[in-house]
DNA sequence: TAGTCAATTGAGATTTAGTCTAAATTGCAT
DNA sequence: ATGCAATTTAGACTAAATCTCAATTGACTA
């Protein structure tokens, strides 16, 4: 946790951007949320802990910290941008259950390698993917018709 | 592309709703446009065909025609949504670059099969799925620093 | 062919995520 | 302290998408 703040306090320096209070709230509230979260949940977050930050600099720190790679953006259920810290949260893709929300986080070794793969024989220079896949949960599934 | 028609009338009759004048041209002009597409486009492309559908029509058709199967939702490069037709443009992915936005499709069994075994081990009745892949293609890989 | 009624449409108001702006404030270097 | 660039805030603004509701359409039946 410390180590996140220091890998982005020097993010920002290396850049000659300042290490504000409120980019700190936003940081340490980013990393105490330990689920997807989108950038107006955060917002309200902040709030909670009797802190205030604007909904502008809430949306320029999350910028910051995405492209410091201290935090993702990941699949859109419907049409919010979601968010996740990666600390001690390894890249995965998400199966997402249509009918309650939940999401099931996994990791396959051969489909990341596939994906490499695609990349090098279409020269393309891959910086980040997101999967979502979309259908039933075992809870939800016998419930629909 | 008849056949879509006829597709798409069953679907609506199957649910007691009619095949009318203005899913007509909805579901032609989605086929005609060969790329993905977003709704204002098919809007403005209506329009340019002289044919009048109002957004909030256009908007309800797509959705019908997403839960007909003739159209998909895909890869949300910023936070619009893309459609693509189905008919004669089987499953893949998108490996999308960042700089000039350009959409490189693939498909790779192996890595359908890969999902298709997680979903599995997970009881995950799956529906749908995309995969969205950023970063630079071929030609503007080497203009960035 | 007229009457009925649910489905449908269009126009415009509304919502909402996200961005932008301008003025005030902060923080660092001298 | 002073100066200056970076930053913040509040609120205006934008744009995609949804909602509302009155007017219209179209299938069906008598």
């Amino acid at each position: 946790m410390d180590s996140t703040k220091e890998k982005f306090k020097t993010f920002l320096y290396s850049r000659g951007l300042k290490f504000t209070p409120e980019r700190r709230f936003v940081l340490e509230e980013a990393f105490i949320i330990h689920d997807h979260f989108e950038a107006e949940d955060l917002l309200l977050s902040i709030r909670r802990h009797n802190r205030r930050v604007s909904r502008g600099t809430v949306y320029r720190t999350l910028d910051l910290l995405v492209e410091s790679g201290l935090v993702r953006k990941v699949a859109f259920i419907d049409k919010h941008t979601h968010y996740e810290h990666v600390y001690g949260h390894d890249h995965h893709e998400h199966l997402i259950c249509l009918e309650c929300g939940r999401v099931i986080e996994f990791y396959r070794e051969e489909l990341e390698n596939s994906l490499q793969d695609v990349c090098r024989k279409n020269n393309f220079n891959i910086k980040s993917h997101k999967m979502e896949v979309l259908g039933y949960c075992k809870d939800c599934d016998h419930k629909k018709p």
